[in-house]
DNA sequence: ATCAATCGTTGACATTTTCAACTATACGTA
DNA sequence: TACGTATAGTTGAAAATGTCAACGATTGAT
């Protein structure tokens, strides 16, 4: 078989389970797009020794709203312990510190020192293009309109 | 404090952390919507002992498409060796059947049972209510609209 | 002063992912 | 035809992730 012929006939494979029902499944929609995006995303972060775990961690770090390891757990859907894992290799890389709560002692807040918020901006821009690459079949306002969406289900 | 003020203590607090920009981060929110709508979606398949990954490969070995492990595999963003331990359950349960492929006796295709199009009848159900749940926030039109854009940006 | 609850942390355990072999089969080319 | 390369499924090991229970320190209500 020629090399075109494959490609064609691997065109026409591809996809061909694209058919079935379960391509109308949120479910599994939001699971393979998330898988292809995570992918792109963790390829584009590894440049600056960071994967989507820590780089959401440092956005959260940087945002000003003082976020301490629980409501980083919770609002990263993780288990508590790995966000000492995390926070622990971003603190020795001297991107982020851990804090002790100013009304609770008990809490620890985590915020990026400037070394972290300047690797965050240069990170920010790889992110942004991986973002459009993931989306590349949505124009902008297919784009903003899918965040829209993902946002209102979220939160309401 | 009383009970009530402290839900609206959690209530404000809960959420604080969607003002920071990880937010407006597509692979973000897929994640997020993907993890609690999987915490649904696994508990309404528990009922007929199957998980997402189970219940998908039953789908599309139901879909008379007659699918390859390889294609399985590609399709739900899988390991083949996955894909291996997935229908050897599956068949264990006699809910689905691999056969030799017809053009190629490498490829085995797997398709179900009358008993697992049984099943999978069921637990389609359960997992339209799971669906429901976890896009509660969104109205019809906006539920189709969210589908209609995440296949586009998969499949163009 | 006490008591239950919460925060971060640790360590154990289970599950999932990733990868490198291996066998059997396919297929182009000599 | 025989040969070489590529691919499908399978196995098993290693690495990464996820889950969970315990613990000390601290909080806050009683």
């Amino acid at each position: 078989m020629t090399i075109e012929a494959q490609d064609e006939q691997q065109a026409a494979t591809k996809d061909r389970l694209v058919a079935a029902p379960i391509s109308q499944d949120v479910g599994f929609l939001l699971a393979k797009l998330h898988a292809s995006g995570s992918v792109v995303n963790n390829r584009a972060l590894a440049e600056f020794d960071l994967k989507e775990r820590s780089y959401s961690v440092l956005i959260l770090a940087d945002s000003g709203l003082e976020p301490t390891q629980r409501e980083l757990a919770d609002f990263l859907s993780l288990d508590p312990s790995q966000i000492v894992a995390l926070v622990d290799e971003l603190e020795k890389r001297k991107l982020v510190a851990r804090a002790p709560g100013k009304q609770d002692r008990r809490a620890k807040t985590v915020t990026a020192t400037s070394k972290g918020s300047q690797l965050l901006a240069q990170a920010a821009i790889a992110a942004r293009h991986a973002e459009s690459e993931v989306l590349a079949a949505l124009d902008d306002r297919e784009a903003a309109q899918l965040k829209a969406l993902l946002r209102k289900a979220l939160w309401g």
